[in-house]
DNA sequence: TTGTATGCGTTATCAT
DNA sequence: ATGATAACGCATACAA
């Protein structure tokens, strides 16, 4: 018994095995070291139960095997989803991953980053909403969906695809005149791009279509009135919604049920991320399927990799559709 | 321009505002200094961008300001949730937290304590079902849900007087004949007591009441096959369900839906937990809500707080009931 | 009040 | 191949 707590460190393994401090340090870090010796290390680590500081190994290294997740939370399930998986794909490396829940302030945005380089963590991933974070060149920072800037990759989804890919489901699927509903920021990001993908896709297919776009601090009320006022004897004049979110699509499915609609017999809907409620059971609506597991490992490679011969700017993953009882098909029948 | 990356240290405060290392960190830790030295060193630290490095500061001090959750994972609503008010409980004390996902693995559990005991954190939360989990003395461990032995505080919902409210309310709503639905870990945890709360409340009520009990191997589909077994003509031999978590709630209105039930005119469902998907809108169904931000708070203040008189072996926060549709009342009428 | 010097536990650079 | 020793950046006991 030494010291109060368990200070064992290598000093006490080096008096223990009867060899010299330097020994001890190669044998932990794998180094060349004589048979011999190397087992009296080892016994003697095992005997102490001695483990390394990695504090003063940091120090010494200037390398944290650390990574930062700057997220706005975990309770939205996309974000929780890829928390999860990002989490998983650090551990897995032997890397330890602070959480920053960013609530969307640009001001605790800005202080988890100087954290971030204070704590000199090895790397930052973050899904960040401030138009101008002020991020260190020598801190190597990967993005998710949204562009940066110059050295700095974004990751994303392939949210052009996906919203084209639900204009022409949707016309597949027999809609002839569709509604794009968004709400969301109005930040120059990645998931944007789900609108112009969808109108592409709508003109690609001769689909008529109206939107109705919202930003993130208007009422949800506005959506309500929106299709209220496109009801005509009963009926809705749409045969076909797409929702920017899947979270947007199951406020908008509750609305189309108040409004005495069936779904997906009078409208079909889907929506966008592939949500799945506790745990992986059935979508809560049809809807294109974010890779997120893709996403965080896309991530963690990019930003830990280190024979990666030219960093990308942008790397899209593809999504897929997935039917969640939304829109008719051979799928489980779920309308919610 | 130094060295490479942003290496500016104390040492170049010093020198850059003329006076001694000592004194720069008596003004980084805001003890006694001159007035007119602290100006020079703060306007050093503000022209070189001084940033301390926190782990020659933790090397020095052992103390790391850091905290390791460790929880299953992410996704499920309740445990992101539970991450999202420890993080931000964490954040706002201004402790890192480390978040180590298990996966409900008990070899991850065990290697995850280890690595934070090696990394010297100041404290562990965890939620954890390894029944055998060793936790060294010296590091301070909060458990959620679960009873881990002497020296450790549990922190959980009264889960009894959970159980005990939904078979009250249950009566309230005029319901006679109750199932209780369970499926869950075998382990001795906190939750498990929500059944022995909702007999005792069925028994003072004098309701009647049959209980399937599940483990977390066996397949969903028993609960299926024992609701269609208490099918007689079209109607269920129950007039109201509780279910011991959201999660199997949501599982069950499916299957009822299936069997032609009308919820919440032929069964009430009352389940457990609080969950609301997509942010704080309505809940997924009535339910028994569980302070899952009290909760963190807790665990927070338990660990963190110094004059703590006698640290309490279990701490239970009270549980509120709360109506999400699948009970008749003055509710919104959400039937799912 | 301020400066000086030592050590926290490691890794890395020397000799041996 | 192994042993001694000097940093890494900071806090602190002690001297001034």
């Amino acid at each position: 018994m030494k010291k109060e707590t368990s200070g064992v460190t290598m000093k006490d393994v080096a008096k223990e095995a009867g060899v010299a401090l330097g020994t001890v340090s190669r044998v932990v870090n794998g180094l060349p070291v004589g048979d011999s010796y190397k087992i009296r290390v080892e016994d003697a680590i095992r005997k102490l139960d001695y483990q390394v500081n990695s504090y003063a190994q940091s120090l010494r290294t200037n390398k944290t095997n650390t990574v930062v997740l700057l997220i706005p939370n975990t309770k939205e399930p996309y974000y929780a989803s890829l928390t999860y998986h990002i989490n998983l794909a650090l551990l897995k490396r032997n890397y330890r991953m602070l959480l920053c829940s960013t609530d969307y302030d640009s001001a605790m945005e800005q202080e988890y980053i100087s954290m971030a380089q204070q704590n000199k963590v090895d790397g930052i991933i973050g899904l960040t909403y401030n138009p101008d974070l002020s991020v260190r060149e020598n801190i190597p920072f990967i993005s998710i969906d949204r562009c940066m800037g110059p050295g700095i990759p974004c990751v994303s989804s392939d949210n052009f695809a996906g919203g084209q890919l639900a204009a022409e489901k949707l016309a597949d699927l027999g809609c002839r005149n569709i509604a794009f509903l968004r709400k969301g920021s109005s930040i120059d990001n990645e998931p944007n791009k789900r609108k112009a993908g969808f109108e592409n896709g709508c003109l690609a297919r001769g689909l008529h279509y109206e939107m109705k776009i919202m930003n993130d601090d208007e009422p949800y009320e506005e959506f309500e009135k929106f299709l209220e006022e496109h009801m005509i004897d009963g009926r809705l004049a749409f045969d076909g919604i797409f929702c920017v979110t899947d979270g947007l699509a199951y406020f908008i499915l509750k609305i189309l049920h108040r409004l005495g609609l069936q779904i997906p017999k009078d409208v079909q809907l889907i929506g966008f991320d592939g949500i799945r409620f506790f745990g992986d059971k059935e979508y809560v609506c049809s809807t294109i399927v974010q890779p997120v597991e893709e996403i965080a490992r896309m991530c963690v490679s990019l930003l830990l990799e280190e024979n990666m011969p030219e960093k990308p700017s942008l790397v899209c993953l593809p999504v897929s559709y997935a039917c969640g009882g939304t829109t008719a098909e051979q799928g489980n029948g779920n309308s919610l």
